[in-house]
DNA sequence: GCCAACTTTCAGGAACTTGTCAGGTTCGGC
DNA sequence: GCCGAACCTGACAAGTTCCTGAAAGTTGGC
């Protein structure tokens, strides 16, 4: 089980009880080591805290979810509904908003491992948008049925912006989703991937169907059909 | 889609809340009546109230869950923990207090929905993909009918391809197949596993047909017939 | 129609990944 | 405790991809 929880206190105690509990605990206090931890210890459940420096929750549990299917249980401040919402439509399984009494907590966690347990195969997660489809597990791209050869770069920032059609990402949020945290690279860079995928994936990429420039602000793919 | 629920009001505007978002739904005002449409119906998801004449929630539940693995969603009125508790552990997935806001229910659904989905396919004893045949059962591997000698390691990374062609495996991934749990080797550690067994099962070894490598990601076992 | 701001495109060196190997370590059987 | 098989590791070469700065082309507002 993997504790994500930047207030050390708190995760401290969070830790203590899971362990009172008979899980095996590890903990992180920031969002790129929890995502390291979570790769390479494959926890049976992740506990998430929503708010945490280097990388926040939300972003964290989406590339959790889109990676394995570990269940994933959010730790919210703010017990705002959109907050709730936006946890839910990220992947997570379930959340608890703070404060929260241990009991509840022992009992979401029993439910989502029980849950789990079944020996889920992987469900078939396949981001469509129009013509484009993204297979995050075969890590492959078809367009119109053909398979597009995508480098890692590439297959990243189509994947990102195929999980949410029509929303705009600027390029910084697409730099994060290639280079990992915080590599310091130039918005060039980011230009020239969505210029490869454009050779790739457009019919025609002096006027792109897809993959749109929105000036000023970033891009962001569409249902090129309507 | 089956709701219990015995205040007809509340039935009906849930039933249109549902409806409006895409699911067929049945309603069963009362415990016995549920349990019987539960067995006749067989729903993809059940919408349980914990009080309700005849029959409660709790006790519903507790008799679903021995029957069949449908999820359920528990409605509650009261917002005490020991509600929660009890309903959670007579095995209900996930529940929700009155009041709730139909938003937070329909995310809720969706989530056990999807997480209900994946259909365990039945374990196939022999694990085929294109010309290579894995054997758990008698621990060998064939490709194109001759017969493997492999080691450990290696049977441990091919097996786990063989289970999900075309899924691309990380090398933390396969490691965990081959060292169990967080034993922290190399990756050149898995591409020696890999090169060996490119060896032993691609007719030639430096244009793998059905070991490949996916840049950036890992390994994949594909048919390579096609 | 003009200008400033923004985007596209390009080429090549930097940075990263993978294949391969040889040598060292671990492990179980005898 | 010796032996061989299997496994792990660090190094390096060979590939592949990524990044960058600058020039050329667009866009949007006035």
């Amino acid at each position: 089980m993997l504790v994500a929880e930047d207030d050390r206190k708190h995760a401290e105690i969070l830790r203590r009880y899971l362990e009172a509990d008979g899980y095996r605990a590890t903990v992180a206090h920031d969002g790129p080591t929890a995502l390291d931890r979570a790769r390479r210890l494959r926890p049976d459940l992740v506990l998430l805290d929503v708010m945490m420096p280097g990388l926040d929750g939300l972003d964290l549990c989406r590339i959790l979810r889109a990676e394995s299917n570990v269940p994933v249980l959010m730790l919210t401040a703010r017990s705002g509904e959109e907050d709730l919402l936006l946890g839910l439509d990220r992947g997570a399984d379930d959340y608890v908003t703070k404060p929260y009494s241990p009991r509840e907590l022992l009992a979401r966690i029993r439910t989502l491992l029980r849950r789990a347990s079944p020996a889920a195969p992987a469900a078939d997660v396949l981001l469509r948008v129009g013509a484009v489809v993204v297979d995050p597990e075969r890590h492959t791209v078809t367009v119109s049925g053909r398979l597009i050869e995508c480098t890692p770069a590439e297959f990243a920032i189509l994947a990102a912006m195929a999980g949410q059609p029509d929303r705009v990402f600027t390029r910084a949020q697409l730099l994060q989703q290639t280079s990992g945290y915080d590599r310091d690279s130039t918005d060039r860079t980011v230009d020239t991937h969505v210029m490869n995928l454009r050779r790739k994936i457009e019919p025609n990429p002096r006027r792109p169907a897809h993959l749109l420039t929105v000036y000023g602000m970033g891009y962001k793919l569409v249902d090129g059909t309507r």
